[in-house]
DNA sequence: TCTCAACTTGTACGGTCGTACTAGTACGAC
DNA sequence: GTCGTACTAGTACGACCGTACAAGTTGAGA
């Protein structure tokens, strides 16, 4: 990810090795004056790392990509600002992290919905509801709008998006077939979106119906 | 506009009726060392207000709506940065106006459209055209879809935002009928959105058969 | 028990930001 | 002319930002 969406961004320095462990000469960082320090809990680094990542995608979910950062999602874990840092080199790897998780409940969902289109007996009215459904999680749609809008400016973002479409199109092309997935997926995001702004709820028949246009051929 | 996109953001003091002339005390600005005051240009109001909109606009549609700063659109207009906020008390209003820029050109390709429209034999395939003909300007199509994003989280962008949409309605509506025309329309930000990410053109046969499906009921 | 690297925490630096404000200038009203 | 003010230009403040780093702590291995 080179720069997620929108914010002045410096690199981090090119020697850096991982996480550079030498001391490295410098200014001394000056104790609090007399504030006590916070008692250190107990290590556990993955958790440390699973924390922060679902932190960034509260942040996310709640302020944007734009207005996401490490001392945003620090607070939000109720972590001290250096360990968005430890963990994540940078803000680009923090904010991944978060939308990996995000993919990662999407492809749980995906498998869901697999699952009911191979059962279904009307398989327009099946993607119908799954749409409705999708959409009863507004700020999980906002998220993945946001995606798609950033990755449109960010090549970085890019693959994560694809990964989006290419796991519905997996699903839906089985039932529908290679025409009817394009303009369902078309319908689907376009719906989202307007969803999105108007803030009103789908027509679950409605969409129905127009589903069932786009796949009977 | 309360708060466009995603920036952290203070509001302007209150008290301020319109610019406050008021000297008011406060520290003194000091001179430049011994640089060079930049001569002054000839006043011209109007133009600055509509050069600052059209920079506001360059810059959103390069940058971004959450990269877009006074700084930015200052430079992009070759003005001082007190310029920005003489005629755009905040932020919100730099970017609003440079969108409103943005909504009336799209509103006079609106007009374009509705009369191709009038007089179209095969009106899918008029609409297949137009949309095909819009996406060939990826930054616009861009510009619309973070505003329709940045206007689901912002309820101050959702004005304009349904002024994009109610526009496109009005315009198909005609033609189409309601609910042709939702479909439609919904197929449309789908399509733009999907050709953002993949940077793929849209098969324009594809795109009016698809058309064709929804409007023959 | 001691060691030491991995981990935790707090703070600092240099930057950009929105916005407030001072000071200088052009120009219409008189 | 001269005056007043609308406008132009530049700078300052305080806030938040990404990132670098030092110092404290823990706990596994010798």
């Amino acid at each position: 990810m080179s720069e997620s969406t929108a914010r002045p961004r410096r690199r981090r320095s090119d020697r850096d090795p991982a996480h550079d462990d030498s001391p490295a000469p410098g200014r001394p960082a000056r104790r609090q004056a007399d504030g006590e320090r916070r008692p250190q809990r107990a290590r556990d680094p993955e958790a440390r790392r699973r924390d922060l990542a679902a932190a960034a995608l509260e942040v996310i979910s709640e302020s944007g990509l734009a207005r996401t950062s490490h001392r945003a999602v620090a607070a939000k874990a109720g972590l001290p600002l250096g360990a968005t840092t430890y963990y994540f080199p940078t803000l680009d790897d923090l904010i991944a992290a978060g939308l990996q998780l995000a993919a990662a409940d999407l492809q749980s969902d995906f498998e869901v919905w697999a699952e009911r289109l191979r059962t279904a007996s009307d398989v327009p009215a099946a993607v119908a509801g799954l749409i409705v459904e999708y959409l009863t999680d507004r700020q999980r749609a906002q998220i993945e709008c946001e995606l798609y809008v950033a990755a449109a400016r960010d090549p970085a973002l890019r693959p994560l998006a694809m990964a989006w479409l290419t796991g519905m199109r997996d699903i839906l092309e089985p039932h529908l077939g290679r025409d009817a997935t394009r303009d369902v997926m078309a319908l689907f995001d376009g719906v989202t979106l307007q969803a999105l702004i108007t803030g009103h709820d789908v027509d679950r028949e409605a969409l129905t119906a127009t589903i069932r246009r786009l796949t009977t051929g």
